[in-house]
DNA sequence: TAACTAATAT
DNA sequence: AATATTAGTT
């Protein structure tokens, strides 16, 4: 079913770790499951077009992600009602974690931990505007950005939406807009040198390769478009061309990561966990 | 008004 | 350099 030809797939944590210790999640229960991979990506139908077709089964066109995404969203808020003696989010095996981060949002990466847990504010400046510590765009933060502005296209890629359909939690809009503007920049830096040449200095932006869908004048040849596309969707996965399945819902904690510095290892063990950075910078 | 973007500041 | 903040547009 899924299969990824775009090359964008999410790197799990570890790579078959088993410890327990990792970052608070019980890897125990984790071993079994389906890995981010074999999950059929959400802008997918569960039924083929094709077959859906062949047995009268009506499309299943309201499912966007959009939906699901406050499905999810209804879902989690009832959750919380729900269980009110319970303060404690804490961070779940996998997405179960919401910590209520209304003063400062506290989160863990994928594979990072957050064993921080300083439920007690520690420097007092929990009372009025408490100031959210920098966001720390991890490669992988940066990666689930660059899929799911790949899927909207250039045109509908604006904060909101992107913030929506990251869905990590603790995300902010403006968080996403600065990134964006950044982004932005860097693809267009990255076409007027045409090919090659990811700068030493990007390299958060060089993590992810910019996806073709997003280098906007590909000359544009009308021939060797696909002859029908299949119903033209406006909203979601509006130009995604053939390529690449999809993002998945809270494939790694879905949380921001926080922190006072970059301390962003590269390659993939993103080591930096929650700690705050307060005061002055 | 809210959201987007560009410019500027830390 | 990486994010935040401000300000100007739509």
């Amino acid at each position: 079913m899924g299969e990824e030809a775009g090359g964008y797939d999410f790197d799990f944590g570890g790579g078959g770790g088993g410890y327990g210790g990792y970052d608070g999640r019980v890897t125990e229960w984790e071993t079994g499951l389906p890995g981010c991979d074999e999950l059929t990506p959400l802008s997918q139908p569960l039924v083929p077009p094709g077959l859906a077709a062949a047995f009268r089964i009506p499309p299943e066109p309201g499912r966007t992600l959009l939906d699901v995404h406050h499905a999810s969203s209804a879902t989690v808020s009832r959750l919380r009602s729900a269980s009110s003696g319970n303060g404690h989010a804490g961070t779940g095996a996998n997405g179960a974690s919401f910590p209520s981060f209304p003063g400062k949002g506290a989160a863990a990466g994928d594979d990072s931990g957050n064993r921080d847990n300083n439920s007690a504010e520690s420097a007092g400046e929990k009372s009025a505007a408490a100031k959210r510590a920098r966001l720390v765009w991890t490669p992988q933060l940066h990666k689930r950005f660059v899929e799911v502005v790949a899927h909207l296209g250039i045109k509908s890629a604006v904060p909101k939406t992107i913030m929506q359909l990251m869905n990590v939690e603790g995300l902010t809009r403006e968080n996403v807009a600065r990134h964006l503007q950044k982004y932005r920049l860097y693809v267009k830096r990255m076409q007027g040198l045409s090919n090659e040449g990811p700068s030493a200095s990007d390299h958060i932006f060089a993590s992810t390769p910019v996806p073709p869908s997003l280098r906007e004048p590909q000359v544009p040849h009308a021939a060797a478009m696909a002859p029908a596309m299949y119903h033209h969707h406006p909203a979601p996965m509006g130009g995604v061309a053939a390529g690449h399945g999809g993002y998945y819902q809270q494939q790694h904690s879905g949380h921001a990561v926080y922190n006072g510095y970059g301390g962003h290892g590269h390659g993939g063990g993103v080591s930096s966990y929650p700690h705050y950075h307060h005061g002055d910078q």
